[in-house]
DNA sequence: AATTATTTTTAGGCAAAACTAAATAAAAAT
DNA sequence: ATTTTTATTTAGTTTTGCCTAAAAATAATT
């Protein structure tokens, strides 16, 4: 069906459109895929002519319909993956991402279904991020950053945006996990670090890690 | 490490290596491979350059040991999953194999550590071909072809030789599976035709049939 | 508004892995 | 021992996806 690079860009420039609101630029594609900018002109023609994507010449690109249902089928494969890594193979939340980037394109239909089911239909993956079902449905939690949270504000751990094994293994090392409850105690306003309280222990945190932890209160 | 491509020979050419006793021919791994001739020459020579592989001009190629090691590991990882899919997912044996043509070139050492505890280490795989295990050591079954026993004569299905979608579903049709006791009644000397006891039922076979079925008395 | 800086695109190339067609070597047949 | 057939290799192309360097368009600054 597609190529892998190709199956990569859609997902890339998926991602990216959640960000930027106007068409995603070739030099954020660029960034986010470590290549060239004149490589990913190449292959955003490439997409458009295959009505993946609308492209114009130093506009940017979005996806088109069919192009944002083939990126959430592969999302929706890579953490149906990641699920199954962690909760039969051991394979711990900042393992598994490089992993379920080849799993993402195996392609078999029934092969999807039936891990779906076999994980017993699972709606989010390790790091909180919602799973598409076959239609590209899913849920959209509201969740806020714990940045944005005031002193005396309190809420669930529910997702990260950052998921790089780096952070990951930050948050293994101070206890911080999905579920977990998490209090503001207090904000210091010239650096904007946090006070909280979890696991009934004060740790201070920087903004670096506030913002980039969900919190459903 | 390797290319898709690469790994795709070595294995083409581990299993031509079972059967001719020489080097392999160019023409049978084209034939294998459903490619030509001078692609594979293209090929066979880059394996060389890598030492995967030992190969004189118009002399056919042998597997080095390297070769044959990583031949091994992209196989155990091809039954292994083949395993996954039957045993947790519900395919059958015609099914699996294109699936795990794809999932056999996943690079992750933990991936494969995991699966296999997570199979309970199985020995063979749906078709009954043994699974090498991590230092590519594995059991070689004392088996014939059906096709060898005489009138008489009886043993244990173990394996299949052809495990084609065509010749497996033939045999669920047939109730022949893995397992079954199968006694040989009468042979038909001028077709090679069998007539073989099986399920307590009487059941003509083709020679077509008896040579890909794997015996063990 | 003109200049400068940045972003994007074009043009031309490269490597991998395939192909076709032609040339050469080996094997088989006369 | 030639000739014919078959197998293999070489040479030259193609496609995909990337690259660099130069050109063109857009955005930012003065």
């Amino acid at each position: 069906m597609f190529s892998l690079s190709e199956e990569n860009y859609l997902k890339a420039i998926y991602h990216l459109e959640k960000q930027a609101d106007s068409g995603v630029s070739t030099n954020a594609i660029a960034e986010q895929m470590d290549t060239k900018a004149s490589s990913v002109t190449d292959m955003v023609k490439k997409l458009s002519d295959k009505k993946l994507a609308i492209y114009r010449k130093y506009q940017g690109v979005q996806l088109s319909e069919v192009g944002r249902q083939t990126a959430l089928q592969i999302i929706r494969k890579h953490r149906l993956w990641e699920v199954f890594l962690v909760d039969k193979l051991n394979f711990s939340w900042d393992e598994v991402h490089e992993v379920a980037e080849q799993l993402e394109h195996i392609k078999s239909e029934k092969l999807i279904t039936e891990l779906d089911k076999f994980l017993e239909f699972p709606k989010r993956d390790p790091h909180g991020d919602p799973i598409p079902d076959a239609q590209g449905h899913f849920q959209v939690a509201n969740k806020t950053l714990l940045s944005n949270l005031d002193i005396g504000e309190s809420g669930k751990v529910v997702g990260v945006k950052d998921s790089s094994s780096e952070f990951l293994k930050y948050l293994d090392k101070n206890n911080i996990a999905l579920g977990k409850l998490i209090h503001v105690s207090d904000k210091e306003s010239f650096d904007e670090s946090m006070l909280v309280e979890i696991n009934n222990e004060q740790l201070r945190i920087s903004p670096m890690v506030s913002a980039n932890i969900y919190i459903k209160i």
